[in-house]
Parts: C-alpha cells; structure tokens; sequence
DNA sequence: AACATATTTAACCATTTGGTTAAACTTATA
DNA sequence: TATAAGTTTAACCAAATGGTTAAATATGTT
C-alpha cells in the first residue's frame, strides 16, 4: 500500500465531499470539514472562501465524476432493450461505488438556496432515450409506452434501494456487504423487468 | 368558506410540519416555526420543550396518516396483481396530497442522529406483501421473481417522480398542475408495467 | 543570504440559534 | 371578587457557527 501525499486542496476537497454527503449542506460544519481534512479551519476559507463556493466545487466535481459516462452509452448503435440494459450495468455500478450521491443531489435539488444547481444536470440525457425510444417504437421493436414515465420509473427503481438503505439494513438485518450483493442481484432482476415492459 | 379557529397548539403543528418538510431538521428554525404559526418563539417552547421533542411529533402524526391506510388493502382476499394494482392508487393518491413526506421521511432516516426513527416505520407491511406474494406463487397466478426486489421497483417507481420534482418541472418546464396531471397518467402506466412484470 | 510568495496557525469577531426567565395577561372557577 | 391555572410575551443567555485578521513558518528564487 503506497501512501500518497495529497495535496492540502485535494484533502479538502476529499473531507468536504465525505461530510456534505453524510450529513448535508445544512448538517455540515465547516470545522468537521476541516478536522476531516486534518487541518484547520481558517486554512478552509484561504482555500475556498466560503462554505457556499466549497460546496458548489464538490457538487460540480461528484456531477463530473458521475454522469458523463452514461451519456456515450446512448450513442452506439444497438438495440434499444440492450441500450437499456447497459444502462442499468452502468449506473447500478456508479451507485454502488457512490451510494449517498442520490440523496446529496435530491436534496440539493430541493433546497430552496441551491435549486440552481438543476442547471448544472444533464437533463439533455433524457431526451437521448427518449428520441431512442422512438426510433426503436417505428421499427416495431419496442411496446408503445410513455418514454417519459418510463425513464422515470427507470431511475426510480436503480435509486430507490440507495435512498432507503438504511431502512432496508434494519429490515433484512443486513450489513453493507449484503446490501451490496443484494444490488447486484438486483441488476439482473431489472434487466428482465424491463424487457418484460419494453418486448412487444 | 368557513374559518376556523386552531388551537395554538394545532397551529404550531401545523406550521412546524411545513417548515421541517419544507427545509429538512437541519435546516429548519425554531424562529421560523413560531412566524408561521404566527406566535413567538417562547410559546413554542411552551408547547414543545425542544426542536427534537417537536420534530418528533411531526413526525410521528405524519407516519400515521399515511401508512395505516395502506395496510388494511393487503388484508383483501383477491388476486395479487390487483392488490398491486390497488396499493398504486392508494400510495399514489397520499404522495399527490404529501409530496414533501419522502424526502423528509429518507432525510430522517439517513440522519445519523434520527436512524432510531426507523423503528417508527412499518416495514411489517413488507413482509404482508411478500407473503401475499408466495400465496399467490404457489397457485401460479404470477410469474416468479424475488418479491424483496419487487417491493424496492414498486416503492421506486411510485416515489421517484416526487424526489426529482423539481429537476421534472425543469426538464418539462413545467407548473404543479401539469405535474399532477402526469402523475394521475402515471397510475395507469405503473400499474401496466406491474401487470406486465407479475403475468405469467 | 535576502527577498518574495505561498502556506499555516491561533486568536478573534459578529451573527445566528436553541433555549430560558420572569413578568403580564386571560380565563375559569370557588 | 379573589385565586389559581393556563397562556403569551419581551428580554435575555450561552453555545455554535461562518468567517476574518495578523502574525508565524515554509518554500522557492535571485
């Protein structure tokens, strides 16, 4: 195992990212940030001025670490149920390796200070599935749904278990290790739930 | 329209339910509460010694609102895919009339000072519907499938749409009207991906 | 070495916030 | 009407919190 010096902009960053995901804007304290980080609080501000602009990088770069990659799946030409399960290999797999990002983004969403922050998700991504979709629908391939309702219930059922995670914890009495292979389950069972929706 | 007169003790309830969903516990103020019950913050404190002791109650009388009604349907003795048909309505129904409560309830959940809340929360309804499940199974009324994976894809699916309201009103530019009008379509879209996902 | 620049820290400040106190006002009841 | 109990308020308090300052310490450059 070989240690790797962080620099101390990197250190902050990795602290504040851990904390604003545990425990929220509004439940974070920039002295925890900092005593995470190991260093102290006044160096917090030379770094990054205010909470506000520290928060705003760390959301920008969980955005940039998270999405893009979905995006060229939609590009290559394949049919649109294999498009799908692709999707759902990839994103199961981003969550997996991120399980609080869902309820940080939802919530900054929500935020009355920061519902600007839509902005700055790739909403374009959508309409890519949905014009997808609808290539695939004329070809006869697809069942006729609501392209819309379906991405919705797409999303839904990858977030969902992530979101309720510690509901789902208590309930099977499972720790993370069963939670994790219990998701990996789970991308099996959505491939095959949305074919069954998707075949004609 | 006939006004009437609330109880202090019902107004601070009520104002302290729109405030905790509204901002979340961390970001909720004590001072806030007592503006919109439109009384003074003393008084709150009168009523309710503490944040918490208020939180809680807010949480507890929104908990009981909603789920109770859900329980009974699962007591019906007809086909699953109907119950499932009939939980859509109903949950669908609370979530127009509630769409604050799954965020606030996932934030106290995932609130590493509110897991106990957990308990408050009945995950025995479950276990009703993976029974329900099995009964139904064995008749080879409805395909097989993991019935834990199945509640995760239904809760999902019925839930997202109210986590992701904001970026939808963005993505589809539009105002709360149309979003309910899109939910009211989406009880009959969940219902037939769930009959398509349970049909043998 | 001398100088400038970047980094780090302890001490401090103003505001916000949950919570308290003591006094005043209502209401009902003996 | 006197008294007790419940209700309401203004003023106050201590702790927490985001942010600042000025001085000290490294680090690199000439």
């Amino acid at each position: 195992m070989t240690e790797i010096e962080l620099s101390t902009e990197e250190k902050i960053l990795k602290a504040a990212e851990e904390v604003f995901m545990r425990d929220g804007y509004d439940g974070s304290r920039m002295q925890d940030i900092a005593d995470v980080a190991g260093i102290n609080k006044a160096l917090l501000h030379y770094y990054f001025r205010s909470k506000d602009k520290l928060f705003e990088k760390v959301f920008d770069a969980k955005i940039q670490s998270f999405f893009p990659k979905m995006g060229e799946k939609f590009s290559q030409d394949i049919p649109f149920v294999d498009k799908i399960h692709i999707f759902i290999e990839g994103y199961m797999d981003l969550l997996l390796k991120n399980p609080y990002l869902p309820l940080f983004v939802l919530n900054t969403v929500n935020n009355k200070d920061k519902s600007a922050f839509i902005k700055k998700l790739p909403i374009e991504l959508s309409r890519q599935v949905a014009q997808s979709y609808y290539v695939e629908f004329k070809k006869g391939n697809v069942r006729e749904l609501n392209p819309a309702q379906f991405i919705m219930s797409l999303m839904g059922m990858c977030i969902f278990p992530f979101l309720a995670k510690p509901i789902l914890l208590d309930m099977f009495k499972a720790d993370n290790d069963t939670f994790d292979k219990l998701m990996e389950e789970r991308i099996q069972e959505l491939k095959h739930y949305v074919t069954l929706i998707l075949t004609p």
